[in-house]
DNA sequence: TGAAAGTCAATGCACCTGCATTTAATTTCT
DNA sequence: AGAAATTAAATGCAGGTGCATTGACTTTCA
């Protein structure tokens, strides 16, 4: 006998749906409160993890997931924004050096009391806690390997929460 | 007593990831068949249940969830492509009349195959029946009211599929 | 009727993204 | 050492998206 499966649009429709409703609503809350957008938080997160002695890019894209020219010019951003400095990074001619500027900190401490009370909104308000852990264990099953961090200390204040 | 709520991030994060995931895995198959993104699938079909009638953009913006300029342009690739006419609207100077072409059909047929075995492959290889149920129910919690579609006739192969 | 308000659709602008390529430095290998 | 291969990062180009505005037509209503 073939064990059957389940329809896996009745699975793809809520799931789609669910993102784009707390993506939306996070969203709003930070351009409401006149901060950046979602893209920009993990960056800031990551550099403020690292402390004075800063990352390279490079080292950013793997905690990031995004593609190399992706990370390139959202560092370019950041840069023109004043939230970071890049320097050139000694013992590797090619490479350089990014640091979170105080005013990068201050703005990530801002975005994080508006997103976290967003998210608290759109997700913690909805489900009772054996919810909110069963829907984390069944979505864990949908993620394919391949697409994971390099783990990291955690330390409260998650990052990889972009789109 | 305050009653105390997960922590949104310990959904949010694998939501997010799942998300990605299976969006990436179906748009790498479609690619790589050579079709359109998932972007152009639901106005495909969207057209397809409308019949020789056609619809117009207003409409399709209703079902479809997106902005005004978005299905202005999303129309606009299409109708380049081939895939619908425009053609103006009798009884109403400012509208126009959307139609599938047969060029259209085809490829949506063509899409259907290849996505909703990418989607088999993504989710429904990954979950048993029950599985899907429960996730399908607790995914459902989280939609907000305010970014619901006109309901429609279900005849199989679902719309609102779009990241 | 005809002016004001509303609706349908397109578009200019700024910005973001993916892909492929380029530039420049470093590592590997002979 | 010196050529070849590899790695770090930026960028030109084509296209996609959001926002605000515009143009054209229709409805409302005094």
């Amino acid at each position: 006998m073939t064990r059957t499966t389940p329809d896996p649009f009745a699975v793809w429709l809520p799931l789609a749906r669910a993102h784009k409703a707390i993506l939306t609503h996070v969203e709003a809350a930070l351009k409401s409160a006149g901060l950046p957008g979602l893209d920009r938080y993990d960056i800031l997160w990551e550099l403020e993890q690292a402390g004075p002695d800063g990352l390279r890019p490079f080292e950013l894209q793997g905690r990031l997931l995004l593609p190399q020219y992706g990370v390139s010019r959202l560092v370019d951003r950041l840069a023109r924004a004043g939230h970071l400095t890049r320097s050139a990074c000694d013992g590797d001619g090619r490479g350089q050096v990014l640091v979170l500027t105080p005013e990068g900190a201050e703005v990530r401490a801002a975005m994080w009391a508006v997103y976290s009370a967003a998210m608290q909104q759109a997700i913690g308000d909805h489900l009772a806690k054996g919810e909110a852990r069963r829907l984390a264990e069944l979505l864990g099953k949908l993620i394919r390997d391949d697409d994971t961090v390099t783990p990291r200390q955690d330390t409260g204040q998650p990052g990889q929460s972009a789109p």
